[in-house]
Order: structure tokens, then sequence, then C-alpha cells
DNA sequence: ACTTGAATTGAACGAGCGTTCACTTAAACT
DNA sequence: AGTTTAAGTGAACGCTCGTTCAATTCAAGT
């Protein structure tokens, strides 16, 4: 019963965010009953409802800022055209790696819980992530217009990059042997020689 | 109300498997309820108890119908030790999509759904994938031993691999302009060059 | 025609669901 | 001190859930 002193709707929002998202990627949403979230925050069930209307706008919330985060990240993290493919493809993902690497959960949900949304939920949350698919995809692309990159069916390959970096999430562990940093040179390497370039066994 | 005349277990229970493989790829595990699954075979939700004794069992028993299949289909298909690991490797890629591409549903049930088993299922089913995965690592050990392969960290590029040839089932389609042959070739072409070996480009 | 036994039903159980609402608490402002 | 307003409560509503069970249907065996 640790009930909070002082009024501060912005951090009990933050907090029924943050174990939404816990609960959520670890027993699923239609699972979740909201007086179960509520009583992880010390709360009634009914206080929730002054933070979302409902049930399925909190998921949507919560798969849309997840989606808004990563497309904002790429966008300032991301190499001009200019820049030669192979380096941005490596940027690409290296960036993939690093951003996923600490939001296993936001990550884990953001694609086990596409079908509980409604359609026009779920429309908005595709939209966002086959525009982060394009951008691979033309990496690909400007890499075999220039003949730098060997990718020819570039949104098929883009498709094989992205599952295989995010699956990184279900394996890795912090406490695990391997650093961020051993992940992200272990994965270039892969996706390297799978576009044709050709690079060196990383230790 | 099309009743099955005839008195016949085997194909009823076949057809509520179907049922409930397809409802739950499509609304969850958690989702779908007794009386919906009943509904959808033209019984009342008491009958689905002759043939599972709870909706637990139910989904355990699809899971591991899956693993079952896919083990004892890759046990029958795999190349002994004594061929190179090269030819193991391009038989693994082409064994995995020519199974799995016909069996989305069961596919996605069996990682999406995992989170909704009891712990002991949980690890059953847990210990038939970490079977498989050990498959594949042992031929990209095999291939490093034998300098034949370049595959530094073979149980990281096995789950890699793992995971960029099961995301196929998220975007294929029957109808689309690639027949399952041709995604062999493009991802053998992909998984050939992660494992170092020089290949052309596929059409 | 009669019996058997598997298959199936409708009704019922207690529990839990998302959501609403009138009401209380307590912080903030004048 | 008194007013306003945001934050939260507890009870309730109507509904659906998984599961059970006595009663019934119906194909098959005699």
């Amino acid at each position: 019963m640790a009930r909070r002193v002082g009024s501060d709707g912005a951090r009990t929002e933050a907090a029924i965010r943050e174990a939404a998202l816990r609960l959520i990627a670890r027993i699923g949403y239609e699972a979740l009953s909201m007086r179960r979230l509520a009583g992880e925050v010390d709360l009634g069930a009914a206080a929730l409802y002054r933070y979302f209307p409902n049930k399925q706008a909190m998921l949507f919330s919560l798969l849309k800022c997840h989606m808004d985060e990563l497309l904002s990240a790429w966008d300032a993290a991301r190499p001009a055209r200019s820049v030669p493919a192979r380096q941005r493809l490596e940027a690409f993902t290296r960036f993939h790696i690093r951003h996923h690497l600490p939001r296993a959960e936001g990550v884990f949900l953001s694609y086990m819980e596409l079908r509980s949304l409604t359609p026009q939920n779920f429309a908005v949350i595709e939209a966002m992530r086959r525009r982060y698919e394009s951008d691979l995809a033309e990496i690909l692309e400007d890499g075999a217009g220039a003949g730098t990159l060997a990718a020819a069916h570039p949104r098929v390959k883009a498709r094989a990059i992205i599952a295989m970096l995010t699956g990184i999430t279900t394996w890795y562990r912090d406490a695990g042997p391997l650093s961020p940093r051993d992940v992200e040179n272990i994965y270039w390497n892969m996706v390297a020689r799978m576009a044709g370039i050709e690079v060196k066994e990383v230790a």
C-alpha cells in the first residue's frame, strides 16, 4: 500500500505504461486484466481510466510510442543518401541492434500484439513498420544500382535482415557473455556477407 | 446447423484442431473462447471436453504436434554427418523453408503462444526447439572445423539463420509473385553468403 | 426390437472481465 | 479559511469465461 505522496500524474502514467509493457510482454494483452495492471501500480482499476479511455487505446498507445521512438531515432541517425550504400547498411544494422537491445519488451509486444489491435489501429502501426522497412530496402537498391552491393530482391532481403536482427531480442541477455558491441559486430559481419561485401571473420 | 452424419471421432478431432490452429493464429489463445471454437465446428462447448481435458491441454497438444512433425520430418530429411557441411547447410535451409511455408499458422502459434503455456508444458516445447537449433549449430561447427564454412559463433549464427528463415512465413503468400522454389533459392543464397560460401546472385 | 456405449447437449456454476459512476480525498490556488 | 480541481475509490452493471453434469441423441451390435 505504498501510496505516492504529492500529485504527479506524469510519473503515474509512466509507471502504468512501464508496468503494462512488462506485463503484456510476459502474459499477453488479452490475459492482462485492468485490475491486475492497476494493482501492479497500487491503484484501483477505475483510476486507469483517467490515463487511457479504454484498454485498446492503451495498447495502441504503447505500440504507437514504440514505433514513434523507432522512426524518430532512425531519422536522427540515418546517413544522408549521398553516403555510400555500404556505410548506410552498416549504420542501419548497428542502429537497429543498438535501438532494440534495450527495448526487448517493446519489440516483443509490437509484433506479438498486432493482432489485438482494431483494424484502424493496426493500419497505423503497419504503415510505420513498412516505412522503416522501405528505408532499408532503399539502401539495398541504391547499392545494387551502384554495383557495390549484391542486392537482388531488395525487399525480400530487407525483410530477411530485419527478421534476423530483431530476433536478437529473443535470446540476448545483459548478463550473457556477449556485449552489445559484440552482437553488433557479429551481426554486421553476417549482414555484410549477405549483401556481398567481403569481410573478415569476427573474433 | 450442418451436423455431420455418422460418428467419426477422429474426423471431428481433426476439424477441431484445424479450427483451433486457425483461430488462435488469428486472434490469439486467450482471446479464443471454447464456445466460439465449438461454434466453428458446429458443436456445443461441452463437446470439446471429450477431445481435450481442458483448454491448456489443447494448446499444448497443438504446439507439441507442431514440434513433433518438425523434428520427425527433419530426422527423415537430414543428411548424414559424413556429408560435407556445405551441403548439409543447404539441405537444412531448403528443408526449413519447405516444411514451414505451408504451416504458417502453426509456426506463428508455436512461438507467439509459448507464453500461454504452463511452465512444465513450456519446458517440453522449449527443449524440442533447442534440439532443432542445435542440429543447425552442429552443421556450422563441423564446417568451421573443416575450414569449409565461416562460422564463428555458430550458436548465434544458428539463431540468426532460423530467425531469418522463419520470418518468411510472416510475409509469404501463395498468390504472391514468388514460388516456394524461388524463396528457397533466394534464402539459400543469403545463408550461403552468411556462411562464407561464394555463390552467384540469384535471378 | 433392444441394448449398449460413445457422442453431444443445454443449463448451470462461480469467477472474472471491461467499464461506469456517484462519491471521497487531498493538493493547489486565492 | 475557503474554493476549485485533479486523482482515486468502491460498488455495481451486464457480460463472458472455462468447466461440469445429468439428461439425451444416435449409430452400432445383438
